[in-house]
DNA sequence: AAACATAGCAACCGCAAAACC
DNA sequence: GGGTTTTGCGGTTGCTATGTT
Protein backbone atom coordinates (compact mmCIF):
# COMPACT_ATOMS: atom_id res chain seq x y z
CA UNK A 1 0.00 0.00 0.00
CA UNK A 2 3.15 2.26 0.74
CA UNK A 3 5.28 1.50 -1.87
CA UNK A 4 1.86 2.20 -4.50
CA UNK A 5 1.33 5.61 -3.38
CA UNK A 6 5.30 5.84 -3.37
CA UNK A 7 4.56 5.03 -7.10
CA UNK A 8 1.42 7.13 -7.66
CA UNK A 9 3.30 9.99 -6.56
CA UNK A 10 5.95 9.43 -8.65
CA UNK A 11 3.55 9.87 -11.70
CA UNK A 12 3.78 13.14 -13.40
CA UNK A 13 0.83 15.22 -14.37
CA UNK A 14 0.13 18.29 -15.94
CA UNK A 15 1.47 20.13 -18.70
CA UNK A 16 4.13 18.39 -20.78
CA UNK A 17 7.35 20.06 -21.20
CA UNK A 18 9.68 20.57 -24.08
CA UNK A 19 11.96 17.57 -22.81
CA UNK A 20 8.92 15.28 -22.68
CA UNK A 21 8.01 15.87 -25.55
CA UNK A 22 11.59 15.19 -26.83
CA UNK A 23 12.01 11.81 -25.22
CA UNK A 24 8.55 10.84 -26.70
CA UNK A 25 8.83 11.89 -29.75
CA UNK A 26 12.28 9.41 -29.69
CA UNK A 27 10.75 6.89 -28.47
CA UNK A 28 8.15 6.73 -30.91
CA UNK A 29 10.94 7.09 -33.51
CA UNK A 30 12.19 4.01 -32.48
CA UNK A 31 9.58 1.98 -31.66
CA UNK A 32 6.63 3.25 -33.21
CA UNK A 33 3.89 4.90 -31.75
CA UNK A 34 2.99 1.43 -29.64
CA UNK A 35 4.45 0.54 -26.19
CA UNK A 36 2.91 3.22 -23.99
CA UNK A 37 2.99 1.61 -20.92
CA UNK A 38 7.24 0.47 -21.85
CA UNK A 39 7.91 4.11 -21.55
CA UNK A 40 7.46 4.77 -17.89
CA UNK A 41 8.39 0.88 -17.04
CA UNK A 42 12.08 1.96 -18.91
CA UNK A 43 12.35 5.04 -16.87
CA UNK A 44 12.14 7.51 -19.66
CA UNK A 45 9.46 9.38 -18.48
CA UNK A 46 7.21 9.60 -15.28
CA UNK A 47 4.34 9.18 -17.16
CA UNK A 48 1.19 6.72 -17.48
CA UNK A 49 0.98 4.98 -21.05
CA UNK A 50 -2.58 6.53 -21.72
CA UNK A 51 -0.46 10.47 -21.00
CA UNK A 52 1.87 9.15 -23.49
CA UNK A 53 -0.56 8.35 -25.91
CA UNK A 54 -2.68 10.74 -25.59
CA UNK A 55 0.42 13.48 -25.90
CA UNK A 56 1.25 11.86 -29.00
CA UNK A 57 -2.14 12.12 -30.58
CA UNK A 58 -3.25 14.92 -29.88
CA UNK A 59 -0.21 17.08 -30.06
CA UNK A 60 2.78 15.45 -31.49
CA UNK A 61 2.56 13.38 -34.40
CA UNK A 62 2.75 15.04 -37.83
CA UNK A 63 0.22 16.43 -39.76
CA UNK A 64 -2.15 18.17 -37.33
CA UNK A 65 -3.82 21.08 -37.38
CA UNK A 66 -2.82 22.62 -34.31
CA UNK A 67 -4.37 26.07 -33.36
CA UNK A 68 -6.35 26.66 -36.37
CA UNK A 69 -10.04 27.51 -36.13
CA UNK A 70 -12.17 24.75 -37.74
CA UNK A 71 -13.14 25.68 -41.38
CA UNK A 72 -16.49 25.81 -42.85
CA UNK A 73 -16.33 23.10 -44.16
CA UNK A 74 -15.13 20.87 -41.43
CA UNK A 75 -18.05 22.43 -39.81
CA UNK A 76 -20.46 21.09 -41.83
CA UNK A 77 -18.59 18.20 -42.00
CA UNK A 78 -18.78 17.52 -38.37
CA UNK A 79 -22.41 18.36 -37.76
CA UNK A 80 -23.35 16.00 -40.92
CA UNK A 81 -21.29 13.29 -39.46
CA UNK A 82 -22.65 13.63 -36.18
CA UNK A 83 -26.06 14.03 -37.06
CA UNK A 84 -25.56 10.60 -38.68
CA UNK A 85 -23.40 8.89 -36.08
CA UNK A 86 -23.72 10.38 -32.86
CA UNK A 87 -20.81 11.09 -30.71
CA UNK A 88 -18.57 8.79 -32.02
CA UNK A 89 -15.48 11.54 -31.91
CA UNK A 90 -12.89 9.23 -33.13
CA UNK A 91 -14.64 7.98 -35.78
CA UNK A 92 -15.75 11.42 -37.41
CA UNK A 93 -12.12 12.95 -36.56
CA UNK A 94 -11.20 10.13 -39.54
CA UNK A 95 -13.04 12.15 -42.33
CA UNK A 96 -10.95 15.18 -40.89
CA UNK A 97 -7.32 15.09 -41.40
CA UNK A 98 -5.11 16.95 -39.42
CA UNK A 99 -7.92 16.86 -36.64
CA UNK A 100 -8.03 14.95 -33.36
CA UNK A 101 -11.30 13.08 -31.93
CA UNK A 102 -10.51 15.59 -28.94
CA UNK A 103 -10.41 18.47 -31.45
CA UNK A 104 -13.72 17.10 -32.60
CA UNK A 105 -15.36 16.67 -29.16
CA UNK A 106 -13.74 20.09 -27.85
CA UNK A 107 -15.46 22.00 -30.92
CA UNK A 108 -18.84 20.20 -30.38
CA UNK A 109 -19.04 21.09 -26.91
CA UNK A 110 -17.83 24.58 -27.96
CA UNK A 111 -20.97 24.72 -30.41
CA UNK A 112 -23.57 22.87 -27.78
CA UNK A 113 -22.69 25.36 -24.99
CA UNK A 114 -23.09 28.74 -27.32
CA UNK A 115 -26.54 26.80 -28.49
CA UNK A 116 -27.34 26.62 -25.40
CA UNK A 117 -27.16 29.71 -24.54
CA UNK A 118 -28.95 31.55 -27.31
CA UNK A 119 -32.00 29.12 -26.22
CA UNK A 120 -31.71 29.62 -22.79
CA UNK A 121 -32.01 33.34 -23.38
CA UNK A 122 -34.51 33.34 -26.16
CA UNK A 123 -36.37 31.24 -23.62
CA UNK A 124 -36.99 34.11 -20.85
CA UNK A 125 -38.38 37.55 -21.91
CA UNK A 126 -36.17 39.50 -19.38
CA UNK A 127 -33.21 37.84 -20.99
CA UNK A 128 -33.58 39.83 -24.61
CA UNK A 129 -32.10 42.91 -23.05
CA UNK A 130 -29.13 40.71 -22.05
CA UNK A 131 -28.82 39.01 -25.35
CA UNK A 132 -29.10 41.47 -27.09
CA UNK A 133 -25.86 43.32 -24.92
CA UNK A 134 -23.59 40.06 -25.94
CA UNK A 135 -22.26 40.23 -29.27
CA UNK A 136 -20.60 37.15 -29.37
CA UNK A 137 -23.92 35.32 -28.90
CA UNK A 138 -25.64 35.99 -32.23
CA UNK A 139 -23.09 36.81 -34.62
CA UNK A 140 -24.16 40.32 -36.17
CA UNK A 141 -27.79 39.87 -34.93
CA UNK A 142 -27.13 42.95 -32.50
CA UNK A 143 -26.66 45.24 -35.63
CA UNK A 144 -29.81 44.13 -37.47
CA UNK A 145 -32.82 46.27 -36.09
CA UNK A 146 -30.47 49.21 -36.15
CA UNK A 147 -31.79 50.81 -39.35
CA UNK A 148 -29.03 53.18 -39.28
CA UNK A 149 -26.17 52.97 -42.02
CA UNK A 150 -23.22 51.91 -40.72
CA UNK A 151 -19.46 52.06 -41.74
CA UNK A 152 -18.36 49.23 -43.66
CA UNK A 153 -14.76 48.08 -42.22
CA UNK A 154 -12.23 46.54 -44.22
CA UNK A 155 -10.44 44.68 -41.20
CA UNK A 156 -12.27 41.88 -40.51
CA UNK A 157 -11.74 40.63 -44.19
CA UNK A 158 -8.35 41.23 -44.27
CA UNK A 159 -7.86 39.39 -41.02
CA UNK A 160 -10.32 36.57 -42.73
CA UNK A 161 -8.29 36.37 -45.43
CA UNK A 162 -4.56 35.73 -43.67
CA UNK A 163 -6.38 33.59 -41.49
CA UNK A 164 -7.66 31.61 -44.00
CA UNK A 165 -4.22 31.51 -45.81
CA UNK A 166 -1.98 30.95 -42.98
CA UNK A 167 -4.12 27.73 -42.03
CA UNK A 168 -5.18 26.29 -45.12
CA UNK A 169 -1.36 26.65 -46.83
CA UNK A 170 0.44 25.10 -43.75
CA UNK A 171 -1.74 21.93 -44.42
CA UNK A 172 -0.85 20.14 -47.86
CA UNK A 173 -3.56 17.21 -46.75
CA UNK A 174 -6.83 19.62 -47.63
CA UNK A 175 -7.25 17.54 -50.65
CA UNK A 176 -7.36 14.43 -48.24
CA UNK A 177 -10.28 16.35 -46.79
CA UNK A 178 -12.02 17.33 -50.03
CA UNK A 179 -11.60 13.12 -51.18
CA UNK A 180 -13.28 12.26 -48.31
CA UNK A 181 -15.79 14.75 -48.00
CA UNK A 182 -16.89 13.93 -51.62
CA UNK A 183 -18.57 10.46 -50.15
CA UNK A 184 -20.93 12.73 -48.83
CA UNK A 185 -21.40 15.17 -51.39
CA UNK A 186 -24.27 17.49 -49.11
CA UNK A 187 -21.99 18.30 -47.11
CA UNK A 188 -20.47 20.79 -49.53
CA UNK A 189 -23.56 22.27 -50.58
CA UNK A 190 -23.44 26.12 -50.51
CA UNK A 191 -24.86 26.45 -46.88
CA UNK A 192 -24.12 28.77 -44.42
CA UNK A 193 -21.89 27.39 -41.63
CA UNK A 194 -23.53 26.96 -38.09
CA UNK A 195 -23.30 31.18 -36.66
CA UNK A 196 -24.42 32.25 -39.64
CA UNK A 197 -27.31 29.87 -39.65
CA UNK A 198 -28.26 30.66 -35.66
CA UNK A 199 -27.95 34.17 -36.92
CA UNK A 200 -29.93 33.57 -40.60
CA UNK A 201 -32.88 31.71 -38.82
CA UNK A 202 -33.42 34.36 -35.75
CA UNK A 203 -34.12 36.44 -38.73
CA UNK A 204 -35.99 34.01 -40.75
CA UNK A 205 -38.39 33.26 -37.66
CA UNK A 206 -40.17 36.49 -38.05
CA UNK A 207 -42.17 34.55 -40.92
CA UNK A 208 -44.94 32.59 -41.13
CA UNK A 209 -43.11 29.43 -42.67
CA UNK A 210 -39.07 29.66 -41.50
CA UNK A 211 -37.96 27.14 -44.35
CA UNK A 212 -39.64 28.92 -47.14
CA UNK A 213 -36.92 29.82 -49.64
CA UNK A 214 -38.59 33.09 -50.46
CA UNK A 215 -38.34 34.47 -46.84
CA UNK A 216 -34.68 32.94 -46.85
CA UNK A 217 -34.38 35.14 -50.33
CA UNK A 218 -35.73 38.34 -48.16
CA UNK A 219 -33.06 38.04 -45.90
CA UNK A 220 -30.18 36.72 -47.42
CA UNK A 221 -30.64 37.26 -51.38
CA UNK A 222 -27.10 37.08 -52.10
CA UNK A 223 -27.05 33.31 -50.51
CA UNK A 224 -28.16 30.76 -53.36
CA UNK A 225 -30.18 28.59 -52.85
CA UNK A 226 -29.98 29.22 -48.90
CA UNK A 227 -31.52 26.18 -46.72
CA UNK A 228 -31.48 25.80 -42.95
CA UNK A 229 -29.02 23.26 -41.34
CA UNK A 230 -30.25 20.54 -38.97
CA UNK A 231 -29.23 22.11 -35.94
CA UNK A 232 -31.48 25.23 -37.09
CA UNK A 233 -33.72 23.55 -37.61
CA UNK A 234 -34.35 21.81 -34.15
CA UNK A 235 -33.35 25.36 -32.43
CA UNK A 236 -35.52 27.26 -34.44
CA UNK A 237 -38.53 25.20 -33.41
CA UNK A 238 -37.62 25.57 -29.70
CA UNK A 239 -37.13 29.42 -30.09
CA UNK A 240 -40.37 30.70 -28.75
CA UNK A 241 -42.29 33.57 -30.64
CA UNK A 242 -42.29 36.04 -28.06
CA UNK A 243 -39.22 36.36 -28.22
CA UNK A 244 -38.82 37.33 -31.66
CA UNK A 245 -42.06 39.95 -31.52
CA UNK A 246 -40.60 42.10 -27.96
CA UNK A 247 -36.84 41.98 -30.33
CA UNK A 248 -38.65 43.32 -33.86
CA UNK A 249 -41.61 44.71 -32.46
CA UNK A 250 -40.25 48.28 -33.29
CA UNK A 251 -39.79 46.99 -36.63
CA UNK A 252 -42.37 46.03 -38.99
CA UNK A 253 -42.34 44.83 -42.68
CA UNK A 254 -45.33 44.94 -44.39
CA UNK A 255 -43.73 44.49 -47.45
CA UNK A 256 -43.03 40.89 -46.07
CA UNK A 257 -46.69 40.06 -45.52
CA UNK A 258 -47.73 41.25 -48.71
CA UNK A 259 -45.22 39.29 -50.59
CA UNK A 260 -43.52 42.82 -52.32
CA UNK A 261 -39.97 41.62 -51.56
CA UNK A 262 -37.84 44.39 -50.76
CA UNK A 263 -34.38 44.91 -49.06
CA UNK A 264 -35.58 45.43 -45.18
CA UNK A 265 -32.26 46.36 -43.89
CA UNK A 266 -29.50 45.23 -45.84
CA UNK A 267 -27.82 45.09 -48.98
CA UNK A 268 -26.69 41.97 -50.99
CA UNK A 269 -23.15 41.33 -50.84
CA UNK A 270 -21.52 42.57 -54.84
CA UNK A 271 -20.51 39.79 -56.97
CA UNK A 272 -17.05 40.68 -56.99
CA UNK A 273 -16.86 38.78 -54.02
CA UNK A 274 -16.26 39.62 -50.72
CA UNK A 275 -12.90 39.76 -50.26
CA UNK A 276 -12.64 42.24 -53.21
CA UNK A 277 -14.49 44.89 -51.81
CA UNK A 278 -13.15 48.35 -50.66
CA UNK A 279 -14.06 50.73 -47.67
CA UNK A 280 -17.03 52.56 -48.47
CA UNK A 281 -18.15 50.20 -51.26
CA UNK A 282 -21.40 49.25 -49.59
CA UNK A 283 -22.07 51.08 -46.70
CA UNK A 284 -25.46 49.48 -46.10
CA UNK A 285 -23.93 46.25 -44.25
CA UNK A 286 -23.08 46.16 -40.84
CA UNK A 287 -19.54 46.50 -40.22
CA UNK A 288 -19.85 43.44 -37.53
CA UNK A 289 -22.41 41.32 -39.26
CA UNK A 290 -19.69 39.00 -40.59
CA UNK A 291 -17.55 39.59 -37.80
CA UNK A 292 -18.08 35.61 -35.99
CA UNK A 293 -18.13 33.79 -39.08
CA UNK A 294 -15.49 31.66 -39.94
CA UNK A 295 -11.87 32.83 -42.26
CA UNK A 296 -13.36 31.26 -44.99
CA UNK A 297 -17.51 31.08 -44.97
CA UNK A 298 -17.14 32.63 -48.27
CA UNK A 299 -14.81 30.24 -50.07
CA UNK A 300 -17.75 28.01 -50.89
CA UNK A 301 -19.95 30.87 -52.51
CA UNK A 302 -20.22 31.26 -56.16
CA UNK A 303 -20.22 34.99 -56.95
CA UNK A 304 -23.54 36.15 -57.44
CA UNK A 305 -24.83 38.32 -60.26
CA UNK A 306 -24.97 42.07 -59.30
CA UNK A 307 -28.02 42.89 -57.84
CA UNK A 308 -30.91 44.08 -59.87
CA UNK A 309 -31.63 48.23 -58.31
C1' DA B 1 -7.59 49.35 -14.66
C1' DA B 2 -9.94 45.77 -12.45
C1' DA B 3 -13.41 42.35 -12.16
C1' DC B 4 -16.07 39.24 -14.37
C1' DA B 5 -17.67 36.21 -18.23
C1' DT B 6 -16.78 33.34 -21.96
C1' DA B 7 -14.30 30.49 -25.40
C1' DG B 8 -10.89 27.43 -26.52
C1' DC B 9 -7.77 24.09 -25.45
C1' DA B 10 -5.08 20.47 -23.04
C1' DA B 11 -5.17 16.87 -20.09
C1' DC B 12 -7.22 13.52 -16.85
C1' DC B 13 -10.56 9.90 -15.60
C1' DG B 14 -13.45 5.88 -16.03
C1' DC B 15 -14.99 2.46 -18.85
C1' DA B 16 -14.93 -0.98 -22.52
C1' DA B 17 -12.81 -3.50 -26.13
C1' DA B 18 -8.79 -5.65 -27.88
C1' DA B 19 -4.57 -7.98 -27.28
C1' DC B 20 -1.72 -10.83 -24.82
C1' DC B 21 -0.31 -14.60 -21.83
C1' DG C 1 -11.25 -20.05 -21.46
C1' DG C 2 -10.00 -16.80 -18.19
C1' DG C 3 -7.21 -13.33 -16.11
C1' DT C 4 -4.26 -9.39 -16.92
C1' DT C 5 -2.50 -5.67 -19.50
C1' DT C 6 -2.78 -2.38 -23.08
C1' DT C 7 -5.14 0.57 -26.03
C1' DG C 8 -8.81 3.55 -27.45
C1' DC C 9 -12.79 6.34 -26.67
C1' DG C 10 -16.03 9.67 -24.72
C1' DG C 11 -17.04 12.66 -20.84
C1' DT C 12 -15.38 15.96 -17.88
C1' DT C 13 -12.47 19.29 -15.61
C1' DG C 14 -9.22 22.96 -15.08
C1' DC C 15 -6.36 26.47 -16.94
C1' DT C 16 -5.39 30.40 -19.93
C1' DA C 17 -6.40 33.94 -23.20
C1' DT C 18 -9.60 37.13 -24.69
C1' DG C 19 -13.56 40.01 -24.54
C1' DT C 20 -16.91 42.78 -21.96
C1' DT C 21 -18.60 45.75 -18.41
Amino acid sequence: MEGRRVEMSQIRKGPWKAEEDEMLINHVNKHGPRDWSSIRSKGLLQRTGKSCRLRWVNKLRSNLKNGCKFTAEEERVVIELQAEFGNKWAKIATYLPGRTDNDVKNFWSSRQKRLARILQNSGTPSSSSKLLKTKKEIPGFHDVPVMEAPKLSSSMEELSHSKAQSCSSSHLDNTQTITKVEQFPELVNPQLNTDANIAQLELMSRGKNPYAETQSQVFFPWIPHLTLSLESQELLAKLEDHYFSQVFAPMDFPELDSGNVEQPFLEPVRSSGFGAKEEGDNPTIPDTFFHDFPADIFDQMEPLPSPLV
